[in-house]
DNA sequence: ACGGAAACATACCTCATAGTATGCTTTTGC
DNA sequence: GCAAAAGCATACTATGAGGTATGTTTCCGT
């Protein structure tokens, strides 16, 4: 399940998550992602057999980013708002962090599965529907807990759920890393987003 | 700059808005929107001078639905917080009567231009550019004045605005239009969401 | 050092799709 | 009623991009 990823296939999919942040997943050939690493397309057909497993393997890569960065700050001793808290600023600046990879992430967002489609690359997306919802449970556990010690408003889950988490990865949209790129300025995004979304909920 | 829609127009933007949120304007061709008018491509062909220019055509389209629904519930006798839970309930009301138009765009979010264009979908995509920054500002206007009036906290107002428009439009990536629709259902959603990003900037 | 496998590059094929050129049918203006 | 323009279908072209087959180099184990 967790495949073991060497130097290269990690290049590899930084560079795709890089043009496909550019130009679009589905606007960027593999030639292009071939460029940029000043290489030519056998360099990638030999470690990934299509274009629709290379950005599956960019989608999958990026929740595992944030399901491995998230995970261990859950607490049970904890209260659901400072779990959540934590938990929401853990995300942001673990997206701002690794942008590329959430934006190719988002652009897939509320799509049907491609017009033609192998049986390989629709194990992928299964996986990717897995991973998503195990994220997407570890909030909801919280929330819903929340709600039930009349931490948090009383309203429809799964809409409040989908709301919060769409708010705080609303930085992919226009975040900008910058040159002199200030651990500040990311901190203090996630401070405010994880804010207001924690107000949204109470 | 308001151009006049013929009906024909109009049915052809409704089948490209819906082929676009089913497969994605990029995946979508032009034959599948042609198609799914039981027509042929020479009928979009004769009123689009491209497909680039069909896609900005939905794009500002979508943009007009919110932006006549919105302006007209803004009050300059009310407080900040009255006019903001308005103007997001309208907003969230009208995506959802209009879904597939919005789903296009939400599609393009935060997307570099595409490849090769010509001047005409340069001029569109200005055009796209204006009508969202025209009703970008109508909530930037209302959000800047309730912070000044300490009726909402004071925070950066960019990253606030973004992230409460998000979430207003989150209900566009898992809403599924049911056949038996009721009109309570859209109006719990929007009173819902609408209620979140009040609270997410108070 | 040497055989073989991994890691690429190169050249080529194939096909979907944006766009065009043309012809037919219907409506409209006078 | 008739010419002319609008509305649309059909047939075709062209090109970009996904994928493959094969050659070439680098690396590694023994």
């Amino acid at each position: 399940m967790f495949e073991e990823l060497s130097k290269t296939k990690s290049e590899i999919l930084d560079a795709a998550a890089s043009c496909f942040m550019a130009m679009g997943s589905d606007v960027a050939s593999i030639d292009d992602v071939a460029h940029s690493l000043g290489a030519t397309k056998g360099r990638i057909y030999h470690h990934f057999p299509s274009k629709g497993a290379l950005t599956s393997a960019v989608r999958i890569r990026a929740t595992m980013f944030t399901l491995e960065a998230v995970t261990p700050v859950v607490d049970s001793a904890k209260t659901p708002s400072e779990n959540f808290r934590a938990m929401a600023y853990t995300h942001v600046l673990t997206v701002l962090g690794t942008l590329p990879y959430h934006k190719v992430v988002l652009q897939h967002a509320g799509m049907r599965t491609p017009k033609s489609i192998t049986a390989h690359e629709r194990e992928l997306l299964a996986e990717i529907h897995s991973l998503r919802t195990q994220y997407e449970d570890l909030f909801r556990t919280v929330v819903k807990a929340g709600m039930q010690q009349q931490e948090f408003r009383q309203q429809n889950l799964s809409v409040a759920l989908h709301a919060v988490l769409l708010l705080l990865n609303s930085s992919v949209f226009w975040y900008i890393p910058r040159d002199g790129e200030q651990k500040t300025t990311r901190h203090d995004i996630a401070e405010q987003l994880s804010g207001m979304a924690l107000a949204a909920l109470a």
